[in-house]
DNA sequence: CTAAGGACCTGTCGGC
DNA sequence: TGCCGACAGGTCCTTA
């Protein structure tokens, strides 16, 4: 379900709450994950101080005194800051009680995100083949240019790819498309690099628009209803089959590596 | 090496 | 109302 906005919003959200705080238990409800939670996992954190909280796509990676955890919600999994002895909702998989009496409270209907103990986290095989952070330096239209000659993929399905680029899901995809003007299926390859110019310029807006709105959305982590659940932003193609576009063309809903893909075949080509 | 499809899992929604 | 299929914001793994 998150995307980067959402990864990033939640990473700012606990911060305050969770940087400097010993993680004084760990209680396990659920072990199964994407990957099965190490049975040891309670042992290598517990006791140790979150020293700091990264991100890097739509990992979080928690550091510690020695090591770190690294996290990812998958589709529907999410982090919310509760008081001790609040009782657990289902789905509600792994609480981490820090030093200043409030949980850490994973929750993951699905259960396709993951969590993992590395001593050198940066090395982890999850983490080492992902391509530059979207709203880096690094990623340009040049960048873009420059790895999609020679292939044969979709424009799409090559932004979607985390050893290019992290981070850019199924929504923000769809959206930077529409904002660059490219159609979905435009063969990755043949695109010039004066339109992977607007798409990487499209792309760093639309998530930067969308981590400033979560900011404003989903302020507070704390609340006693305090659901950190995922913001809605103003999508100007995602989900709207149908309706009309700013230029009187009609969205359409198309399906692109098993994904619903939204365009307007008039501005987009 | 690249590209495509399956797999994992639960909840929700629309249609009959 | 109940049942059933399709779909959901991810991505690794296998196969070609």
């Amino acid at each position: 379900m998150p995307e980067l906005p959402e990864v990033e919003t939640t990473r700012r959200g606990i911060e305050p709450y969770v940087r400097d705080q010993r993680i004084t238990q760990v209680l396990i409800r659920d072990r199964r994950f994407r990957w099965p939670l190490d049975a040891a996992f309670p042992e290598y954190v517990t006791g140790q101080t979150i020293r700091a909280i990264d991100r890097r796509g739509k990992y979080l990676i928690f550091r510690l005194d020695r090591g770190g955890m690294i996290l990812h919600l998958g589709m529907s999994g999410s982090l919310r800051l509760v008081p001790l002895n609040s009782l657990p909702g289902s789905h509600d998989h792994i609480d981490f009680a820090l030093g200043n009496q409030r949980v850490l409270r994973l929750r993951d209907p699905r259960r396709f995100g993951s969590l993992h103990f590395a001593l050198q986290p940066d090395e982890h095989s999850l983490l080492r083949t992902l391509g530059p952070e979207p709203l880096s330096d690094a990623f340009d239209g040049k960048y873009l240019y420059q790895l999609s000659r020679g292939r044969t993929t979709v424009v799409k399905t090559l932004l979607m790819n985390s050893q290019l680029v992290v981070g850019i899901g199924n929504i923000y995809a769809n959206e930077a498309l529409y904002y660059a003007g490219i159609h979905p299926q435009r063969a990755a390859g043949r695109i010039s690099l004066r339109r992977y110019e607007f798409l990487a310029q499209a792309t760093k807006d639309v998530l930067q628009a969308a981590i400033a709105k979560g900011g404003t959305t989903l302020r507070d982590f704390v609340q006693s209803n305090g659901e950190a659940g995922y913001f809605r932003i103003d999508l100007a193609v995602y989900g709207r089959a149908g309706q009309r576009c700013h230029c009187g063309g009609t969205i359409r809903q198309t399906r692109l590596a098993q994904r619903s893909t939204y365009y307007c075949a008039r501005c987009q080509r």
